[in-house]
DNA sequence: CCGTGCTGTGTTATATAATTACGTGAGCTC
DNA sequence: GAGCTCACGTAATTATATAACACAGCACGG
C-alpha cells in the first residue's frame, strides 16, 4: 500500500524527493521548471492538501510576488497538464501529484474535515465507469474519481 | 441496459414520466414541489444535458421569471439533495437524474463534444475508490464518478 | 381570532473562481 | 540582429456561488 496523506511521515524528505523527481521529468522532456511553477508546485507539497488557485496567490503574495490570478492559474495549468499536480474537481482545488508517474488516472479521497487529500491510483476504464462507457459506446478521454468523507484522524475525533 | 441520453427516445414521454415520478415521489415523503423547483426540473428534463446554474437562470428570466441567482440555486439544492437531479462537478453544471430512486451513487458519461450527459449506476463504495478508501481508514460519506470524451454520436462526427 | 414558528420566496449585495486581452521581455535560431 | 516562441505582468471582465435580511403563506395551539 502506498503512503498516504493520511500517514505520518518524513514530509520534508517527500518535499524535496518530489521536487528533484519534477525537475528530473521536466530536463528530460524539455519543460520549464520556472520559478513561478516550482515555487506553486513547492507550496502545494508544503500543504500536501488541497489549496485553491486563490489561497496559492494569497502564499505567493505574502512572499512578496505580486501575483494575479493569471500567475496561479498559468502555474497550475502547467502542473496539471504534465502531472505533476491534479484538480480536485469537488472542492475547485488543486494537489501535488504523490504518484511519480504521468498519465494515471488519480483517485482521491477527500477528508471533509481537515481538507486533507490523499491519492491513489486506477486503471482509466476500469470499475463501473468502464463498464458504463462500453455499454454506451462512449470513449472515455478522461476521469474523475473522488471520494468525500472522513480520514482516520477525523473519525477517531469525531468519536471521541 | 438502461436507456442512455445518447440513444434516440421519445423525449415529450420521458419528461412526462419523470415529473409524475418527482411529484408522486415528493407526495410521499411529504416534500413540495413548488413551481419554481418544478420547472427548474423541468427545463433539465428537456435539455437532457448538464446545465449550469445560469443557463436555468436564463431561461427563466426569458419566461418572464424576474429571477435571481439564489432562486436557481435553492431549487438545485433542492432537487439535488432530494436526488431529483446531480450536479456535474467536473462541469459546474446539473442534470435531471434519470433513474428513479434516491440513493443511489451515480455514474457520468459526459460528452465534451455536445455536452450531453448520460448518468449510470453504481455501488458506493465498488471498485477502486473503495478499495482505495479501506486501505485508508477512510469512510466514505459520498462519491464523484465522472469521465469526460466522445459518446456514439459525435464519435462518429469527428471520424468522418 | 390571534400569536408563533416554520418554510419558502424576493431582493440586494457580496464572495469566490476563472478567463480574456494585451503588452513586455528573455532566450533561441538562422 | 530579425524573427520566433514561450513565459510573465497587469488590468479588466466574466462566471459561479453564497450571505443577509425582509416578508408572505400556512399549520398549529391556545
Amino acid at each position: 500500500m502506498a503512503r498516504t496523506a493520511f500517514e505520518t511521515h518524513d514530509h520534508r524528505h517527500c518535499i524535496a524527493e518530489s521536487l528533484v523527481e519534477a525537475e528530473r521529468t521536466c530536463a528530460e522532456q524539455g519543460l520549464r521548471l520556472t520559478p513561478a511553477r516550482r515555487r506553486v508546485l513547492e507550496i502545494l507539497l508544503e500543504e500536501h492538501r488541497a489549496l485553491g488557485a486563490y489561497d496559492i496567490l494569497d502564499r505567493l503574495r505574502t512572499e512578496g510576488w505580486r501575483a494575479q490570478p493569471p500567475v496561479a492559474y498559468r502555474a497550475l495549468d502547467f502542473l496539471t497538464s504534465h502531472g505533476f499536480a491534479h484538480r480536485v474537481e469537488g472542492l475547485n482545488a488543486f494537489v501535488a501529484c504523490t504518484h511519480g508517474k504521468d498519465g494515471h488516472a488519480p483517485v482521491f479521497l477527500i477528508c471533509r474535515a481537515c481538507n486533507r487529500v490523499t491519492e491513489a491510483e486506477a486503471e482509466l476504464t476500469s470499475g463501473a465507469l468502464g463498464r458504463a462507457a462500453k455499454a454506451a459506446g462512449f470513449r472515455i478521454e478522461q476521469t474523475v474519481r473522488e471520494a468525500i468523507g472522513l480520514c482516520p484522524a477525523c473519525l477517531a475525533t469525531e468519536a471521541a
